[in-house]
DNA sequence: CATGAATGAGACTTCATTCAT
DNA sequence: AATGAATGAAGTCTCATTCAT
C-alpha cells in the first residue's frame, strides 16, 4: 500500500515511541544527553519535533524511559536466567555468563551503561532503581553461584563479593569502551570484546578451580 | 610534549589556573561537561567569569586542560614506575598496582576517567592522546610484566592482552562508580574500594600462578 | 447585518456550534484568549479539536464569533427595550436599567466586557462594530431619556454624557469585577452585584431629580 | 560626555530595571500579557534579551514587578492623601479625588488596571495583594469620608458602600476605556477624560448633599 | 461529520563569550 | 589583572492548524 514512502503524515501510533527511544539511546550514547538536540531525536526517528512530545513530556523522560526500558527488558531476562542457572556449575557459570554478555555486547542496549555512568548523578531517581533492580539482583545472582561452587569444593574460597566485582566490571567497562575509546577510531580498535568476553570469564574462573585433585598426589 | 597540541595549557605562573582547573574538574566529574556552567567553576575557584576566560580561551580548552594535567601527570608517575618495575614478579606487580591504584582511587584524578569515557566522542583530540600516551603504555608495561612472569614459569600461560584487561578494566570501572552510582547514596555504597582494589588483583595474580610446588608434595 | 463582516458566524444548524461558544465564551473569560488552548475550548464543548475547525475557521474567528453573538443578541434587547422606553420617566429609567443589567450581570454575557477590554486592540475590526452597534445607541438611548427628563423639570440640568457614563461605566465595571478579581476569592467577594446595581441607580437618578420639596413648598 | 549614543555596551545597571519596567508596562497594556514578546520589551528599552533576564527572573517576575511597583507607588501616593484628607469636607473630597485620578489617567500607571483585571486570574497571588492593599485601603479612606459628611448633615444618607463604589468604579472604567476602546481609535473618542472625572464627581457630590433649601427656610 | 496524529513556526530561557571599566 | 553587564545564538517546549482515516 504504502510502497512508496510518499506520506509525509503517516499515523503509526504503536511505533513511534519504540523508534523515538531507539533514536534516543543511539544519540545519548553517542553524543551525550545535554548535547544531544531533541530534533536530532526527532530526526533520526522520521518525525518532528513536536510529534515527540506526542509520547514523552520532556527531555528528561525520554532519557528516563530510553533507561528504564533497557533495564527493564535485562531485568526480565535475568530472571529467565536464573531460572536455568539451578544447575549451577562452573561450566555453566561459564556458559551462561559469556552469552549473556556476548548478547548484550552486540545490541545496541550496551550503551546504556555509559548513560547511567554519565547521568546518574544528575538524575538520582535513576540510581535508586538501578541499584535495587539491577545491580543488587544481578549481584545476588553471582554470588551464590560462586557461593556454591566453593561449598561445593570446586573453587577455593575467596572473598565473594570482590570476585563478583572481578568477574562483572570488566564487562561493563568494555560495554563502556565500545561506545567511548573504541568508538573513537574504529579502525584500531585493541579489545575484540567477544575474545575478551571469553577469555575473562575463563581466566577468573580458571583462577578460581582448586588446583585438581590430579595434582594432588 | 605539548597536550593534544592544545595551546597554552597553563598560561601563568600564579595558582589561579591550579584552582580553576581543580575547580573544573570537580564540576566537570560532578554534572557532566555539558551542564557545568563556566560562572560555576568561576565561582567553586574564587573569582569571576570573566577571570576564567584569562587563563583559557574557551570551555573547551578548559575541559582540554583539565585532562591533559591529570593523563600527563599520570603518566609521568607511570614512567617512574616503570623504572622501579625491572626487578618484577608477582609480588612486585601487587605491590606496585595495588600502591597505583589506591593512590588514584583516593584522589580526584580517579574522575579523570568519567570525564573520558563521557567526553571522548565529543572531542576526538583527546582521544588520540589518550590512547597514544597512556592506554597503549600502561598496557605495554603490565603486558610486559606477565609475560616476564609466564615467560619464568612463575605464571601459567594465559592471553596476555586479555589478562591485562581483566586486570586493569575492574580498577577503571572502580573508579567510574565512584564518581556515578557510588556518589549518588553515599551512605550505602556496596563497594568498598581499597579492599577491592587488593582483593581483585590478588584474585587475578593468585589465579595466574602455577599450582604451587607446594601441592605438588 | 453580518456581524463586523466577518465571513460564516454559526455556520451549522446544529447545536455544537453553540456549545463551542459557550466553551469559548467561558474560557476567554476565564483565562483569557493568548492563554485559552483551542482543545481546551474542544473539550469543555465535548468534541475533538478538529471538530472545532469544521465550524471556526481559526482562532480569531472563534473570538470574533463570540463577541459577535453576545453583541448582537445585547443588540437586539435593546432595540426592543427602546420601544418599551417610550413612556420613560425617571422611574422607568430605574426598573429598566435595574433588570436590564441584573440579567445581564447573572448571564454569562457578563464576560464579553473583560473580552473587549482585553482583546480590542488586538482586534480592531471589533472595536468599530462595538462602539457603533453597542456603545453610541446605548448611550443615545439614555442621553434620550435623560435629556427628556431635564425637559420635564424631572431632573435638574446636568452634562448629559457625563451622566450617561457615570450611569453606566459602574455597571460595566460591576461586570469587569465579577469576572476578575471578585473571580479569584469567591469566598470574600465584596460586592453584592445586585444590591449595588439597584443602589447604583438609585443613587444616580435621586441625586438628578429636583429637590422636590423647594417645589413642595 | 555620550552626547553621541554611540556606544552599544553601555552599563548602567541602576537604570535598566527602571526602563524596562516601563517597556513593559506599555506593552503589557497595549497588546497584553501573554502576546508580548519577552523581546519586545527588551527592544523598547533598548537592550538585548539577554539583559532583560539580568533583573528578572522570568516574563512572570516581569509582570509582577510592573504592577507591584505601581501599586505601591500609589499606595505611597494613597497614604500621603489619607493624611491630607483629614479635614475633609464635600469640597475637600471634590478636589483630592480630582487631582488624584486625573494625576493617574494623565500617567501609564492608567494602565495597571487594565492588567489588573486582565491578568488577575492568572496570577492569584496578585489579587490578594491587591485586594488588601490598594482595594480595602482605598474603599476605607472613602467610606471614611462619606461616614463624615453623612454625620455632619453634608450629605444626605445613603448606602456608603454603594456609593464609593458608584463613585470610584467609573473611574477605574474611564482608565480602561484609556487603554482599550479609546486607543483604537484616538480620533474619535468619545469621552473627554478631564471633563468627566469632574463632571463625574460632581454629579455623585451634588446628588448626595442635603437639598439645601430645604435647610435655608 | 468527526477524529487525533502530525507538523513547525514561534516563544521563553540559558549561557558561553566579549569588552568597557 | 579583574570584573560583571551585555549580547545573541541555540535549545526546549507549546500550540494553532492540517489532513488522512
Amino acid at each position: 500500500m504504502d510502497a512508496f514512502d510518499l506520506p509525509h503524515r503517516r499515523r503509526r501510533k504503536g511505533e513511534r515511541p519504540q523508534e523515538l527511544l531507539d533514536a534516543a539511546l543511539s544519540l545519548f550514547v553517542e553524543k551525550g544527553f545535554a548535547t544531544t538536540r531533541i530534533e536530532e531525536v526527532a530526526q533520526r526517528a522520521g518525525v518532528s519535533k513536536g510529534t515527540l512530545y506526542l509520547y514523552f513530556a520532556s527531555k528528561e523522560d525520554l532519557l528516563t524511559a530510553v533507561i528504564a526500558q533497557h533495564l527493564s527488558t535485562r531485568i526480565a531476562e535475568s530472571a529467565a536466567e536464573a531460572a536455568a542457572f539451578q544447575g549451577s556449575t562452573a561450566q555453566l557459570m561459564r556458559d551462561l555468563l559469556a552469552r549473556w554478555w556476548t548478547q548484550l555486547y552486540d545490541s545496541p542496549a550496551s550503551g546504556v551503561f555509559k548513560l547511567l555512568i554519565t547521568e546518574v548523578r544528575n538524575f538520582p531517581a535513576i540510581a535508586e532503581y538501578y541499584r535495587r533492580e539491577v545491580v543488587d539482583q544481578a549481584h545476588a545472582l553471582l554470588a551464590d553461584g560462586l557461593r556454591r561452587g566453593i561449598a561445593s569444593g570446586e573453587f577455593r574460597p575467596v572473598d565473594v563479593d570482590s570476585a563478583v566485582h572481578s568477574l562483572v566490571l570488566p564487562l561493563i567497562m568494555l560495554c563502556l569502551h565500545k561506545h567511548s575509546l573504541a568508538a573513537c577510531s574504529p579502525d584500531c580498535d585493541q579489545i575484540d570484546g567477544h575474545r575478551f568476553i571469553r577469555d575473562h570469564i575463563n581466566l577468573l574462573l580458571d583462577g578460581m578451580v582448586q588446583p585438581p585433585l590430579t595434582h594432588a598426589r
